[in-house]
RNA sequence: GCCAAUGUAGCUCAGGGGUAGAGCACUUCCUUGGUAAGGAAGAGGCCAUGGGUUCAAUUCCCAUCAUUGGCUCCA
C-alpha cells in the first residue's frame, strides 16, 4: 500500500503496517518521539494497522493532537491507579481538555476525596507508569460490552453505552485496566513519565445538575520532568500576576461587599489607567470618523421591548426600576444598542449620512449568577467601549476594514501581539433561523471574509456560530503567557434597524434599511483591564503607569531638591511623586520597585550639587546619572516608541 | 443559581468551648543613610452577619452574605 507524508513524497509499506513501525522505518530517534498519528486526518493509535493507501503525519509532543492523546492516556492511567486504591470506584468520563485531563468519578456513599488524597494517587500512577503497560485496543460487541460493565458494577459506563451503536465500540486496556474508550491512545504507559494532579471539584454527571454530583479530578502530564516543571511554573506566575491579586496590592480597583458582588469599584490609580486606556481609544476612534455620544444609564422598559432585550434580559436580570407614577418602568441598560438606534432615528438620514458611526464607553448591568463572578473578568456593571456603525449595505467591507485598523492598532500599542479572530457565519443546514434575507447575508460574509483576507488577519471560521441577526468576527487574544482570552467582537446585525425601522433615503430616492455593527476593540474596559495586568504582570507601558517616577531622596536634607525635579516633570506632563519617609534609600528603592513604578530617580548630595538626577529603571537597575532634561527627553523618546 | 471549601488586625496567616496571636503595613521616637526590607515602642479585632446548642461560642450546629475552585471540554 502507498503512505502519502505530509511533504507529499509517497512510500510503499506492507499492507497492515503500523504507523510506528513506519516510523522506525525512517529513523529510530522518531520512533521514539512520536506519540500517535494522524492517518487520513484522523488521528490514531501508533500500533493500529493501516490496511489500506492512506496519508500518514507522525505526530510528536509539539502536535495539539499528540498532547491531548497523551493527556486522554494520561487519565486512563490515573483511573488505573484510582482502581487500585479505591476499589469499586465508578467511573464517567475521563477526556483530555486544553491543558491536562481530568476524570469524573464516583467513589460511592461515604466515600470522598480531598487535595490531601491527590499526592497518593499521583504516587500509584508514577508506580503503574513504570510497568510500561501498552495501551490494547479492542472492537467489542455491544453486548459484551455491556456485559462487562454490568458485571463491573459501572452505571456510568452503561448509560454512554446506550448512546452508541454496536459495531463502533472499543474498549482500551492497560495493565489491570479496561475502559470504554473510543481512542486513540500512545502506544503505552512508560511514555508519561512526568504527573501531577492539580484539583478535585465537583461536577455534574453530563454537566445536569439534576443529575449526581461526581468527583472530578484534575491532572496535567509530560513526556518529562523538565516539561512538567516549566508547565508548574508557569501556573506559578499567573497566580502571582493574578489580576485579582495585583489590582489589590496596587490599588487599581477594589470590591466592597456593601456595594455588592460583582460591581468593581475604581481606586484613584486605577480610574487614571482607565482613562488613559479610554482617552486613547477615544482619539484613535475620532481619527476613524466616529461620533462620541453618552446615553443614560437606564432606559424605559418600552425601549427594550422594542429591541427585543427585554423578552432575553427580563426574568434573570436586574428588575425594572419603579417610579412613582403606576406602569411606569425602567431598566438598567444591559447594552448601549437600542439608546444609539434612537439617536440615529433621531434625524432624518440621507445615504450622503452613512457610515453614521456614534461610539460610547457606556456602563452596562448584567445580573451575572453569583457563581460566575470573578474578579475583573465576569462583572455585574462593566463598561463597554461601543460603537455602532449605521452603513449601506455596500459600505460593510470598508467599515470592517476600518474596526479591523482600529484593532490591529490597539492591540500593538498594548504589545498583544499574538491574537487571532473567529469568523462566524451561518449555519448551511439550517438557514431559517436567521434574520434577515440570504442575499445580505451573503454580501456580509462575503465582506467579513475579504477584509480579513485583506489585512492579513489569521482567522477560523465556525460554522452556525452567526448569532440570529448576523454574522460576528471575535477577536482571540495569547496574553504573555499563552493563556487565550476572547476580547474584542465585530457584530453584524439585521435585526435591531428592523426593530427600530431605522431608515435612509437613497439616491435614489426611495427609503432603505441601513445595516448596523455592533464592534467593542476591547470588549469591556474591566474586563480588558483584567487582561492586561495578567499580561503585564502589573509593568504597564510608561504612557498608561499611573505613577511613571519615584523621586527618592537619600536623606530629608535633600527633600527640597526632590520637588524641585518633581516640579519639573510634573511642568513637563510627567506623573512623579516624591517618597518623603524617614528611611533608608534601600527601603524606599524596594517599596517603589513593588510598586512596579517604571523610574526612580535617587537624589542625594552629589545629584544635588551636580543638577542631576541618578536614575534607575524599575526591574532593570541603576541607569547612572543625569541631567534632569536629559532623563525627560528618554522618557519622551521613550513614550513616542511605545 | 447548584456543589464544595474558605471567611480571625489594612495584608498574609496561626490558634482554639472560658479575657485573642505572629509577620508585614500603620503611628511615634531614635537613626540622616547611596541602589530591593535600620532599630525600639505603640496603636489596631463584635474572630463576616443573624439565629441556635451551652453555665459559657470567635471556636460546635443552622441560615445568610462574601470570596475561591468547579459545574462548557463527552467514552
Amino acid at each position: 500500500m502507498n503512505i502519502t507524508f505530509p511533504d507529499g513524497s509517497v512510500r510503499e509499506y506492507e499492507k497492515g503496517s503500523s504507523a510506528i513501525s513506519i516510523a522506525k522505518s525512517i529513523s529510530n530517534g522518531l520512533a521514539k518521539t512520536v506519540l500517535a498519528a494522524k492517518v487520513n486526518e484522523e488521528v490514531w493509535d501508533l500500533t493500529r494497522p493501516i490496511e489500506e493507501d492512506a496519508s500518514l503525519q507522525l505526530l510528536t509532543w509539539e502536535d495539539e493532537d499528540a498532547k491531548k492523546t497523551f493527556w486522554h492516556s494520561s487519565a486512563h492511567l490515573m483511573a488505573e491507579a484510582l482502581e487500585a486504591i479505591y476499589p469499586g470506584v465508578k467511573l464517567g468520563i475521563g477526556p483530555a481538555i486544553d491543558n491536562g485531563f481530568y476524570y469524573d468519578i464516583d467513589l460511592g456513599e461515604g466515600r470522598s476525596l480531598s487535595l490531601e488524597d491527590l499526592p497518593k494517587i499521583e504516587a500509584q500512577m508514577k508506580k503503574l507508569a513504570k510497568n510500561g503497560s501498552k495501551y490494547i485496543r479492542k472492537d467489542v460487541s455491544k453486548a459484551d460490552a455491556i456485559a462487562y460493565f454490568k458485571e463491573k458494577g459501572d452505571e456510568y459506563k452503561l448509560e454512554l453505552l446506550e448512546g452508541l451503536n454496536d459495531g463502533e465500540i472499543t474498549f482500551y486496556t492497560q495493565g489491570n485496566f479496561t475502559d470504554l474508550c473510543r481512542g486513540p491512545h500512545i502506544p503505552g504507559t512508560g511514555q508519561i513519565k512526568a504527573m501531577k494532579l492539580l484539583n478535585v471539584a465537583g461536577a455534574y454527571w453530563r454537566g445536569d445538575e439534576s443529575r449526581k454530583q461526581m468527583t472530578r479530578i484534575y491532572g496535567v502530564s509530560f513526556p518529562n520532568q523538565e516539561e512538567l516543571d516549566h508547565h508548574l511554573a508557569m501556573l506559578e506566575e499567573a497566580k502571582k500576576r493574578d489580576h485579582r491579586k495585583l489590582g489589590a496590592e496596587l490599588e487599581l480597583f477594589m470590591f466592597s461587599e456593601k456595594v455588592g458582588a460583582g460591581l468593581p469599584i475604581w481606586l484613584p490609580k486605577g480610574t487614571d489607567l482607565r482613562e488613559r486606556l479610554s482617552n486613547f481609544l477615544r482619539n484613535e476612534q475620532v481619527k476613524r470618523g466616529y461620533l462620541p455620544v453618552i446615553t443614560p444609564h437606564i432606559g424605559k422598559k418600552e425601549l427594550y421591548v422594542t429591541s427585543g432585550h427585554y423578552a432575553k434580559y427580563g426574568e434573570d436580570s436586574f428588575q425594572p426600576i419603579h417610579t412613582p407614577k403606576e406602569d411606569e418602568e425602567f431598566l438598567l441598560k444591559p447594552m448601549n444598542c437600542p439608546h444609539h438606534c434612537e439617536i440615529y432615528a433621531n434625524v432624518p438620514k440621507s445615504y450622503r449620512d452613512l457610515p453614521y458611526r456614534v461610539a460610547e464607553f457606556g456602563t452596562v448591568y448584567r445580573y451575572e449568577q453569583s457563581g460566575e463572578l470573578h474578579g475583573l473578568t465576569r462583572v455585574r456593571s462593566f463598561t463597554q467601549d461601543d460603537a455602532h456603525i449605521f452603513c449601506t449595505q455596500d459600505q460593510l467591507k470598508d467599515e470592517f476594514l476600518n474596526v479591523l485598523d482600529l484593532t490591529k492598532t490597539i492591540l500593538e500599542k498594548l504589545s498583544f501581539s499574538n491574537y487571532t479572530a473567529q469568523i462566524s457565519l451561518r449555519d448551511p443546514d439550517n438557514p431559517d433561523k436567521y434574520i434577515g434575507s440570504a442575499s445580505n447575508w451573503d454580501k456580509a460574509e462575503r465582506a467579513i471574509i475579504e477584509a480579513t483576507q485583506e489585512v492579513g488577519l489569521k482567522t477560523v471560521t465556525a460554522y452556525g456560530e452567526a448569532a440570529f441577526y448576523g454574522p460576528k468576527l471575535d477577536f482571540m487574544i495569547k496574553d504573555a503567557l499563552g493563556r487565550s482570552w476572547q476580547l474584542g467582537t465585530i457584530q453584524v446585525d439585521y435585526n435591531l434597524p428592523e426593530r427600530f425601522e431605522l431608515e435612509y433615503i437613497g439616491a435614489d430616492n426611495e427609503k432603505h434599511r441601513p445595516v448596523m455593527i455592533h464592534r467593542a476593540p476591547f470588549g469591556s474596559l474591566e474586563r480588558f483591564i483584567g487582561v492586561l495586568i495578567e499580561h503585564t504582570g502589573g509593568k504597564f507601558p510608561l504612557w498608561l503607569a499611573p505613577e511613571q517616577v519615584a523621586i527618592l531622596p537619600i536623606s530629608d536634607k535633600f527633600v527640597a531638591y526632590a520637588d524641585e525635579v518633581r516640579q519639573d516633570l510634573m511642568r513637563k506632563g510627567f506623573r512623579a511623586r516624591v517618597d518623603y519617609r524617614v528611611e533608608k534609600i534601600g527601603r524606599k528603592i524596594r517599596d517603589a520597585e513593588t510598586s512596579k513604578i517604571p523610574y526612580m530617580l535617587i537624589v542625594g548630595e552629589k545629584e544635588m550639587e551636580n543638577k542631576e538626577v541618578a536614575v534607575r529603571k524599575q526591574a532593570v537597575g541603576d541607569l547612572g546619572s543625569q541631567a534632569i532634561s536629559d532623563f525627560m527627553q528618554s522618557l519622551s523618546k521613550e513614550l513616542e516608541s511605545e
